[in-house]
DNA sequence: CCCTGGCACTCTTCGCACGCGAGTGCCAGA
DNA sequence: TCTGGCACTCGCGTGCGAAGAGTGCCAGGG
C-alpha cells in the first residue's frame, strides 16, 4: 500500500504533466506544490511509484511521466469530477436549446463537447432499442410495393421499402395500418415482436403473405437498425496531440472512421456514471494512446445512448469528466422536452 | 509563349515532384526523362519557367517545385484524365452495387473514393432541387398534428411536423393526400409551387388554414432543405500530407468540419466535367494548400449533386480526376436503377 | 541563334565533438 | 524516516567542417 504522501506525489505529477506536457522532475515538483518535503524525499517516493508501475521515465535521467496505470489510480482515487461553473452551465443550456430537430440536437451536442473539452467528441444517436414507437405508417408506392415509416418518441424516423408477394388492396392497407398502430404505438421496441406475432391471422389468406413481410421488415428495422448511427466532431483537436504526431494520429483517425469500432467502444462502458478508459484499456489498438471518457444520456431516467470524447491519455480528467457529464445531463433534458 | 520543350520540362517537374515529394533538379530531370538535351539547357528552361511563375525554389540552390500556377497549366494543357482500368471499373461497380439504400450508396461512395485516390473524399447527398417527387404522405399523429413525409426519386426521405390551426378530419386528410399526390407525384421540385397554389380553394373553409399550413411546410421542405447534407471520409489520408504536418493539417480538418464551407466549395464548381481547384484558387483560407477535384453526378443526364476529393496540391491529377469521374459515373448508374 | 560543357558559388544537410543542465541514485548523518 | 550532498548519466543545443546537390553564368561549337 502506498502512503498518503506518495499518492499526493502521484497526483502532483499527473497535474503537472497534463499542464506542461513535459516529464516532471523532483525539484520542479517541490517548487510548484508545497509538499513540505525535500526533493530527495520526493525522489525516493518516485522510485517507489515507478517500482509499482504508476510512473515511468522516457529515458534515464529525465523526469517522470504517468503510465496508464498511474492515470487509472489518479482517476479512481485521487481526483473527483470537476463540476461546471454556473456560467458554463448556462452556456450549455442556451446552446442546446436552439436545436430544431434530432439531427440538430446531436450536431450541436458534438460541437459543444468538442469545444468544451477541446477534444474529439462522439455522440451516438438515441438508440431505437430502449425508446418507444410513436407511430408506424404504411404507404402504397405501387400495387405491390409499400413503404414502411417508423417514427420514434425521440423524433427519429426510419423508412424501409417492402416488396409484397401479392398486390395489397387499399382497404387491407388501412386495416393493417390501424391494427398495427393500435398495438404498438407507445410501446417499447423490445416489446413489439410479442405484440404483433399473431397479426397475420386476422387477415384474409391472400393478404397474409404481405402482412408477414411487412411485419418482418418492421422487426428487422427494430433489430438490425440497431446498427446505431453516431456523429463525431472536433477532429481538428487531434493536432494538439503531441510532438510525435503523425504516428499517433493516423490510427486514431482511422478508428474514428470505423463507426463499428466507436459503437463498440461506447457500448463497452456499462457504468451508470461517467466511464473512463485509459490507453491500453481500450480494446482497439489504434486507440491505445488515447483515453475515452463516456457516459450514457437519455430523456427519462434511463440511458438511451452514449456520448463522450476521445483524447490523449494526457488529458485533464476531472474537467473532461465534468464537461461530459454536464452535457449529457442537458441533452437528456432537451430530449425529454421535445 | 513557352516553347514545346519548356512545357515538357514543366510536365516532367510536376510528375517527378508528385512522385518523390522532393524538389527536382536539372540533372535528375535529364536522367529520368529523356528530353534529349543537357542539364544546362534544362536549367535555362527552368529559369524561364521560374521567371513566369510556374515553378519556384524553396531556397536558393535547391531544386524546383511547381507553383499553383504551374499545376494549373499542367492540368489544363499538359495532362489528360487517366481512365480507370477495366478491373478497377469492375471493382467500383461491384462495390457500389451492394448498397441497400441511399445512405448506403453515399457511404460506399465515400469509402470508395477515399480508397481509390488515397485522399479525403466528399460526397454530397443528391439534391432535392433537381429531383422529382415520388410520393407525399400525410399522417395524423394527433387531431391537430400531422406529419408530412416527402419521398424523392433518389430515395431520399424528409419528414416534417405540421401543427394545424384547427383539427383536421380523417376524410379531409385522405382527400388532401390524394389531391396532393395526383398533382405533384413525378413532378420536379421546382414545379411544385405552381402546381399546388390553388389547392386550398378545393376545401371547406374550416380546413383551408390547415391545407395552407401543410402546403407551406411542403414548400419549405423543398427550398430550405436545400441546406444539403454531405458525407466525408478518408481523413486518415491527411497524414500523408507532408512533413510540415500540424500546421497544414489543422486548418484542413477545421474546414472539413464546416459543412457550409464544403458545400460552397463543391457548389462553386459549375463545369460540366471534372473541376479542379488548385491551392489558392480555393476561396477558403484553410484549403489554400490543398486542391479540390470535383464533379457533378446524377441519375439521369443531369447532375443532382457533386462529389470530389480534397488533397495536397502535390497530387496525381490525372489519376485522381479519372477516379473521381469514374466513381461519379457509376454512382449515377446506381441511382438511376433504384 | 540555340545548345553544351565547364566552373565557381551558394546553401542545406549531416556527422561529430563539446559543454551545459536537469535529473537521478545512493549514502551518510540527523 | 527524512535530508543534504555528491557523483553520474543522458538528452539537447551549439558550432564547425565536409559533402553534396543544385544553380547561374560564360565561352565555345554546331
Amino acid at each position: 500500500m502506498l502512503s498518503e504522501r506518495r499518492l499526493q506525489v502521484l497526483r502532483a505529477i499527473v497535474q503537472d504533466y497534463v499542464g506542461t506536457e513535459e516529464p516532471v522532475g523532483s525539484k520542479a515538483l517541490t517548487e510548484r506544490h508545497n509538499l513540505g518535503v525535500s526533493p530527495a524525499t520526493v525522489r525516493n517516493d518516485m522510485a517507489a511509484l515507478e517500482e509499482e508501475g504508476f510512473i515511468a521515465q522516457p529515458h534515464t535521467s529525465a523526469g517522470r511521466i504517468p503510465t496508464d496505470k498511474g492515470y487509472r489510480l489518479f482517476v479512481d482515487k485521487l481526483a473527483g469530477v470537476k463540476p461546471m461553473s454556473p456560467p458554463e452551465r448556462r452556456a450549455i443550456q442556451n446552446f442546446l436549446e436552439g436545436a430544431v430537430d434530432l439531427d440538430d440536437v446531436v450536431a450541436r451536442t458534438v460541437r459543444l463537447l468538442a469545444q468544451l473539452t477541446r477534444q474529439v467528441a462522439v455522440v451516438q444517436y438515441p438508440s431505437l432499442t430502449r425508446s418507444t414507437v410513436r407511430h408506424v405508417e404504411l404507404l402504397a408506392l405501387a400495387p405491390a410495393r409499400l413503404m414502411l415509416v417508423l417514427i420514434t418518441d425521440t423524433g427519429r424516423v426510419e423508412q424501409r421499402m417492402v416488396d409484397c408477394p401479392a398486390p395489397f388492396g387499399e382497404a387491407s392497407l388501412a386495416d393493417l395500418r390501424a391494427r398495427l398502430n393500435s398495438r404498438v404505438a407507445g410501446r417499447r421496441f423490445t416489446d413489439v415482436p410479442g405484440l404483433v406475432e399473431d397479426l397475420p391471422e386476422a387477415f384474409e389468406a391472400d393478404d397474409r403473405g404481405t402482412v408477414s413481410t411487412v411485419l418482418s421488415t418492421l422487426l428487422e428495422t427494430l433489430v438490425e437498425e440497431n446498427e446505431e448511427r453516431l456523429m463525431i466532431g472536433g477532429t481538428a483537436n487531434l493536432t494538439r496531440f503531441g510532438h510525435d504526431f503523425p504516428l499517433t494520429i493516423r490510427p486514431v483517425l482511422e478508428a474514428l472512421e470505423e463507426q463499428v469500432v466507436l459503437l463498440k467502444l461506447l457500448g463497452e462502458a456499462q457504468d451508470p456514471g461517467v466511464t473512463v478508459r485509459i490507453g491500453h484499456e481500450n480494446a482497439h489498438e489504434g486507440l491505445n494512446s488515447t483515453s475515452v471518457v463516456s457516459v450514457g444520456y437519455g430523456s427519462g431516467g434511463e440511458a438511451v445512448a452514449k456520448l463522450g470524447v476521445v483524447g490523449p491519455t494526457r488529458m485533464d480528467y476531472p474537467g473532461t469528466m465534468g464537461a461530459v457529464r454536464a452535457v449529457a445531463r442537458y441533452v437528456g433534458q432537451i430530449l425529454a422536452e421535445s
